[in-house]
DNA sequence: GTCGACTCGGGTAATTCGGGTC
DNA sequence: AATGTCCGAATTACCCGAGTCG
């Protein structure tokens, strides 16, 4: 958020001359702030940013508090996850949130990350808890550092401009996933919305307070357990109901809703995977210029 | 303690050297006072002055009512507390970290800011959601940015070093408060422990596995609420004795523990606030030499 | 009054500036 | 059109002994 760093040190990050930067800094393809004497200072997450957009490789990552791009060329997501598997497993924040950094910076839509990265980490993380293989404090440790792994990758996300649209979202109470939601507002944030979770754990009385009081155009609901089919159906529709009034968008995902439930719910948009509210968050009216 | 901060702080808030600032504020670039010894003071706001000049998207408008003097550190914290809490009731992510940040920034010990500044706002929140004057929302909301926040500040600790002693610790099954747990994680790695949050809703056979598996030299359990006492006290007792036996310091703390309950448990510390807990980490025998 | 941490001033080395040229 | 290199001037970072702060 506010580490800024010196046009020498991105030059050395990048491989490319001082000269070069400053251009690019100057033409505005680098944002820069420039201290009191004008000398150039560059936003870390700029750089992350022009990375990811122009796919170059970072000659130096540790200037930029990275790790050395994967030491071997393995381009295979398998390799990728079974090195998370083991990060988490063992408690190693450095190295899990390193591999996710450079998934991002080796510009894998953040959707592909959660799809067929951090889900089927935690998929098989489960399963082995399941098998006794893995302790509970295990999945729980590795939750929390997967929480904070996501907010390291939505430090790298540049600011949502002023203008942007608002959303909100979180998931119910008796639900305590805390990871689906975050890595909603990250798909979002990364599609240009002001996206914030309000968390876990809420009644749906009061996520209709948040509608009535935020200016969100799009909402989300992240449902991984329901305890009382009725009761949810009847809540949801009050919600959606009120949405749709608003001109708010709904957006409902999670794997408690099955078929036979959805065929029952009125929603904007269902979203299996990360990459369909991607494309969601891309194409809805409200949507922010692409950048 | 007034809004006139220091060289120093000032230095490392915008990322230059104090000579920097120095010349700055001889040249007039930035207003500063000086004390009886020479000794330059800059106003906060000039400073905020200072980042809208030079464009940083940081400045908010919300900031300009701190110009207001206020006398004496209480005055002075209460006044963060009431930004603190307004900021968190109203979602603004940027000015509740600002505001942390900048105590840090400005020497505050880690546990005075968790004793004097959090754990009070949240009390106040808390208290406000009693009376319905705060949402269920807003409340999950402001634990979801505090978490965040939290994360803000342990990033900006030093890494702990290699040869630091390690300490884990969580909340029990049934009790989701994240942020005590947290705070006291940051609080041990501030006074130089590697310390990690294994999170919330632990079982204890889960924590006796930890225990086991892991070196740490420290446990900590942070307990806001207990469904049965006589299950926690046996319960506790086994990972008390096997803790000892191990010559791992277990260190208790939460509002569930009465005098009662605590008469009838066996620990290395109970810490009623993070000023105590701070003070058994710096003497524990294996705590890390001071820095 | 003692003490550790901070700051002062000033000097020096390293960066960065802008611009011009290859 | 874009990049890398070279230049003198300006800015910034680091260092140190003496003095100040809390």
């Amino acid at each position: 958020m506010q580490d800024l760093i010196s046009p020498k040190q991105v030059a050395q990050a990048i491989g490319v001359s001082e000269s070069s930067l400053k251009r690019w800094c100057d033409r505005g393809i680098l944002p820069s702030v420039k201290t009191a004497g004008g000398h150039r200072r560059i936003p870390v997450s700029a750089v992350l940013a022009y990375v990811r957009e122009t796919g170059q490789t970072l000659a130096e990552p540790e200037l930029l508090g990275l790790s050395r791009a994967t030491t071997g060329v393995t381009r295979s997501l398998e390799v990728k996850r079974e090195r998370l598997i083991e990060a988490l497993l063992a408690g190693d924040e450095t190295v899990a949130s390193q591999t996710v950094l450079n998934l991002y910076l080796a510009k894998y839509p953040l959707s592909t990350i959660c799809d067929d990265v951090l889900a089927p980490v935690f998929a098989e993380i489960g399963e082995r808890w399941g098998c006794g293989d893995v302790a509970v404090y295990q999945e729980r440790r590795a939750c929390e550092i997967c929480q904070r792994l996501l907010h390291e990758v939505r430090r790298a996300l540049p600011e949502p401009k002023v203008d942007a649209p608002f959303a909100i979202g979180g998931t119910l109470d008796g639900d305590p996933y805390t990871l689906a939601t975050a890595m909603v507002e990250l798909v979002l944030r990364d599609k240009g919305w002001r996206a914030c979770s309000l968390g876990n754990m809420l009644p749906f009385q009061t996520l209709r307070m948040a509608l009535c009081e935020s200016p969100a155009k799009l909402f989300w609901l992240s449902v991984t357990s329901i305890r009382d089919e009725e009761t949810f159906l009847s809540e949801f529709a009050r919600i959606s109901e009120m949405a749709e009034q608003r001109g708010v968008a709904v957006v409902v995902g999670g794997k408690a809703l099955t078929e036979s439930i959805r065929r029952r719910m009125r929603y904007s948009c269902y979203c299996d995977t990360f990459g369909h509210l991607e494309t969601f968050a891309k194409s809805h009216p409200s949507a922010p210029a692409a950048e």
